[in-house]
RNA sequence: GCCUCUGUAGCUUAAUGGAUAGAGUAGCGGUCUUCGGAACCGUUGGUGGAGGUUCGAUUCCUCCCAGAGGCACCA
């Protein structure tokens, strides 16, 4: 890449005569008439040289050489060194969008190229509500923005099946009169379960009878007691059920789902051998890890009944997950923050067991999605539904704009992932259902109207495109169609940027200002009316703006329409 | 009590040790007898507070204020 033979070119001529690696920086900037590439490096060694900035700005400017990719170089006040690509660099770059193969950079983690992404985890009969859409939504474009820069990537689930909030629900169902054989559609079951989640959960509090039950039932459900067996396995499959018509509607799949009720025997064995040599260590009656000689918590894994913690299990799950698939380079936990000293804690337990996995597990923490309102509880029963989200998005599209059932769910589903997706992950959104159901503005709806614009030309020009055109670079630009170019030729490395700091908000910003660009432009100048080789070049930034905003937005899981 | 994270325009938010802090939305004012108006343009408005490091700080450090989360048998 060009980015490199830059740094390279500097590099000799500066003699690499550097602090340290990586000294050298060089960006696109945030404006573009400071060029395509921008350094600061001037003004970073001005104290290391003791010389001017400027003087050591010219300086590389004059022995830079010439390159053909390079149309000028600017030195600016106070130091700045900013790059300039030719157009017929800028013309020739079209090639991999016009043809639609794009060829990405690559960057792994280690020599296997081989990761795990693990993400979505609902817990059975609760909902899926709209922060396992985002999870689901970040996860899912974090899986496609890592194939796209070569790596084979393994989809896991890790679903919670056991636990108490599982126990009050099955109380309620045996407390209710209500007849479960006389529930038709998954609606209704996943209904009723809901309703009995909350009796149960009521009861809990209220009367201590129903409490002990309720740990009770708990611990038949651990030790697959015959006596709650069947209805836990039917009230958990019609979850299951739930889940995938969700994980269906919103484009995503899995290659291995973990159950939470799958790792207790493994773990109490994984807890025993550990607190034989000494990593886990007995207190109060329980098997803990003393974590205070890392700086960490101390943190329960087995408990002083003889269960698993949620910790515990975690090393059954790890011991899974880095066996099943061969070596993997990093396994990416897609949970929210407060589990931070939970993973900090069940990582060092992991290395200390088994040290080839040291350094390769990694906490993706993505943000809450809280209500302007508050926050989401089923205790408050404000929990937003994913499927209702959608829902009424669909309803909106439909009722303001007339086009029929199936591209409106399109639109929806990308409308929902798409506003999740443009905020950066580390950031914990405030969510406000009316506007979330807007779809003016940076939205999906605008990105796929764009598209669909694009295609509705091509699809009216009665020749086929001449591409000779990007061999020609004698033909005059305009400014905003220049800017265009330039704009195109940022995409894959917005693409890396996204993967190497886990931001896929990168994007979503990137496809943005690449289609507010393009209806500025569509605005300002006839296509199909210009001159033959102008409508040509017009034709051509109209096919790779389409074909860019559509692979961006595969990238991201959504989906676009060729008509709306 | 200890630890971690967060604080950007009325609201929802982006970016970054650098150049004029970028959008959406809401408000106000415009464009169009058009290749799809689900569009385009203009305009009002912002880095919680006080210090420090730096040529340069919204970003790094210290303190203060405000909020969220975590810290032993929940998941």
């Amino acid at each position: 890449m060009i980015k490199d033979i830059i740094l390279q070119e500097i590099k000799k001529i500066l003699k690499n005569n550097l602090p340290q690696e990586n000294f050298i920086d060089l960006q696109p900037p945030t404006n573009f008439h400071f060029g395509d590439y921008s350094t600061s490096i001037a003004l970073k060694l001005t104290k290391v040289f003791k010389k001017n900035p400027l003087e050591i700005a010219e300086n590389i400017k004059k022995n830079f050489p010439k390159l053909k990719e390079i149309e000028k170089i600017d030195v600016i006040s106070p130091g700045f060194i900013n790059f300039w690509l030719s157009k017929k660099y800028l013309l020739k770059n079209l090639e991999e969008a016009y043809k639609n193969n794009f060829h990405f950079p690559k960057f792994y983690f280690g020599t296997n190229k081989k990761i795990m992404v693990e993400f979505a985890h609902p817990n059975t009969h609760k909902l899926f509500h709209i922060g396992h859409l985002r999870n689901i939504s970040i996860g899912e474009t974090i899986v496609r923005i890592f194939e796209a820069l070569g790596n084979k990537v393994i989809r896991a689930n890790y679903q919670g099946d056991v636990g108490l909030h599982i126990a009050k629900c099955l109380y309620g169902i045996k407390t209710s009169k209500i007849k479960i054989e006389k529930l038709k559609t998954l609606e209704e079951k996943i209904d009723f379960i809901g309703k009995m989640y909350t009796l149960g959960t009521k009861a809990y509090e209220e009367n201590e009878n129903a409490k002990q039950e309720i740990i009770k039932i708990n611990q038949q459900i651990y030790n697959q007691d015959k006596e709650i067996l069947s209805l836990w396995q039917q009230t958990r499959q019609w979850s299951l059920d739930y889940f995938e018509k969700i994980y269906k509607r919103v484009d995503s799949h899995f290659d291995r789902y973990y159950f939470e009720s799958e790792m207790a025997k493994r773990a109490i064995e994984i807890c025993f051998e550990a607190l034989k040599k000494g990593i886990l260590e007995k207190s109060q009656g329980a098997i803990v890890f003393n974590g205070k000689k890392y700086g960490l918590d101390t943190r329960v894994f087995i408990n002083s009944l003889g269960y698993p913690t949620y910790e515990g299990k975690e090393l059954a799950l790890a011991e899974k997950e880095f066996s099943e698939f061969g070596e993997i380079d990093k396994n990416i936990h897609c949970v929210t923050p407060e589990q931070t000293s939970f993973f900090k804690v069940t990582f060092k337990v992991q290395e200390i067991l088994n040290p080839k996995i040291t350094g390769k597990q990694y906490h993706l923490a993505y943000e809450w999605v809280n209500l302007k309102t508050g926050k989401m509880s089923s205790r408050e029963g404000n929990i937003v539904e994913a499927n209702w989200l959608i829902d009424k998005i669909k309803e909106k599209i439909i009722k303001d704009f007339k086009c029929d059932e199936k591209t409106a769910e399109i639109l929806a589903v990308s409308s929902a992932k798409y506003s999740f997706l443009k905020n950066s992950p580390k950031t914990a959104i405030n969510f406000d259902i009316d506007e979330s159901i807007s779809i003016n503005g940076n939205s999906a709806p605008y990105l796929i109207y764009t598209y669909v614009r694009c295609r509705s030309i091509l699809n009216k020009k009665n020749t086929s495109l001449d591409l000779s055109i990007t061999k020609d670079d004698s033909i005059i630009l305009e400014i905003d169609e220049l800017n265009i170019l330039r704009k195109l030729y940022q995409f894959k490395e917005v693409v890396l940027k996204a993967g190497q700091e886990f931001s896929p908000n990168h994007i979503a910003t990137y496809l943005y200002d690449l289609t507010s660009q393009y209806n500025l432009f569509y605005q300002k100048y006839p296509i199909l009316k210009a001159k033959e080789n102008i409508k040509n070049l017009r034709l051509l930034i109209t096919l790779t703006t389409a074909n860019t905003i559509k692979k961006g937005l595969e990238l991201l899981g959504i989906k676009t329409v060729e008509k709306m």
